[in-house]
DNA sequence: CGCTGCTTTGATTCGTATCAATAGCAGTGG
DNA sequence: CCACTGCTATTGATACGAATCAAAGCAGCG
């Protein structure tokens, strides 16, 4: 365990002062069409971002922690992170993965149900959270946007729950590499039976998130490659060759 | 497969007829402080209220089906249902579990991406989606305690995603039953060490919920008889005999 | 060049699934 | 009331898949 924590120590309420940067301009943020802000007219999403700070993340680093008081909320600009629960003996459960304009946070609760560890150096727009909560309830567009958004992630959490209950590790890894494939070769076009692209992290944290050892995952991608199905170019790039075998053998 | 479907042949916008019978008082409705109509003034209540259909729907009867049109929304009055994932090859995972109070379906969205089954002999108070959704985008305060609750059932969602992918079979049943005894023994007092409680299901379903077969899940319950920590007066009756034993296991 | 951490590969064990048979209970009708 | 039927649950024997334990390979980096 290298993870260090995050620690918003001045933290306040209304204008946060004493951590990362205000937010200049939200009108040209990178995810602004895609984030829970898209909901906001102009004015509003002035009040917002005085809210908000920029907030840079490492890799590694845990920006909040499971069963500790979830005190701020935010949007990921840039970079991947993990929401992790583990057991009291050390077993750790990747229990969702989150990308640019994605949320993070558990509003309206007190203590967050699972860490939040950044995979890949990040950065966030952060929120205390009260003020958030208090922002959010008094706009029904945004909260609105944040309901469907909650809605798709109880969706993808379930569907993740047949895999990890009932899918063979041959399966588990299959629709893995799909899911991946589909969520980080942008939403452009997936033409091709071949795809390539780069996950943002290691064969560790492969099994964290599909409820399987390092080892066994290791061994399901090298039998992959013997077969012809995928290419790992290197450690972290993955290109499928044959997508319709691959979506064969997700089951 | 004795399960059949349930058909809302006529169903309409606005004020559905055809099917169920009208809501006649939601100010005296069984669920009315507990449900999402909670949120409602009197007048709006009655709006609503427009909408809706009391519906019954007998054990082993399918709501909705996985992959169809999301046509309705409901609220369960009374009984118990599953939401269940299926694989192309006839596996089950049951990704939640509803009692009364609880809210069932996909609101603003098109397909349900799970089926909804009757466990028990149920009672819903029934909504055509679209009409649901556009009530609700008009009404704040509906919409909120529809986040709330979406927030909860994902948490939870979350908490079993690291159960069904990093416990053993005698972890995962342990915490199944403390689950359940919390969930059915009422919002009552839980004093005692000692927690009788009547499952609303038999072991086949037990062991979809935790990613099981049967016979571990029957293997499990007769060593935990077999070692004192419960009694199985019958079938579907479980007493937990020593409480802390139980949560030990849970891991 | 030789660390250091991550990944692959191999040998073995263990837990759970699978296959098969029996036991128990609920409902039905004689 | 009891025999019969069908369904659910339990119990047993065995097989198989994934975990575990152990060692070697490989890449990045001072």
């Amino acid at each position: 365990m290298t993870e260090t924590s995050f620690n918003p120590s001045s933290l306040s309420t209304g204008a946060a002062t004493g951590y990362g940067e205000p937010v200049t301009d939200c009108a040209t943020c990178v995810v602004r069409n895609r984030a829970i802000c898209a909901s906001l007219d102009a004015e509003e999403l002035a009040l917002l971002g005085r809210l908000g700070r920029r907030q840079r993340v490492k890799a590694g680093h845990t920006l909040l922690w499971e069963g500790d008081d979830a005190l701020v909320v935010a949007n990921v600009l840039e970079g991947v992170l993990k929401l992790v629960v583990a057991s009291a003996d050390g077993r750790e459960q990747i229990v969702g993965v989150v990308f640019p304009s994605d949320f993070i946070g558990r509003p309206f609760g007190k203590e967050s149900p699972y860490s939040v560890t950044a995979m890949t150096d990040a950065e966030v727009c952060i929120f205390n959270r009260k003020s958030f909560d208090d922002f959010a309830s008094a706009h029904p567009d945004l909260q609105h946007k944040l309901l469907r958004r909650t809605l798709d992630e109880l969706d993808r959490a379930r569907h993740w729950m047949m895999l990890l209950g009932r899918k063979s590790a041959e399966e588990k890894v299959a629709s893995f590499l799909l899911e991946m494939s589909e969520r980080l070769s942008g939403q452009g076009c997936n033409s091709g039976a071949r795809s390539g692209f780069e996950l943002p992290f290691g064969r560790q944290q492969i099994a964290d998130i599909l409820g399987l050892t390092i080892e066994t995952t290791s061994r399901q991608l090298t039998r992959m490659r013997a077969e012809g199905l995928l290419d790992l170019p290197s450690r972290r790039e993955i290109v499928i060759n044959d997508r319709a075998a691959m979506e064969a053998l997700a089951g």
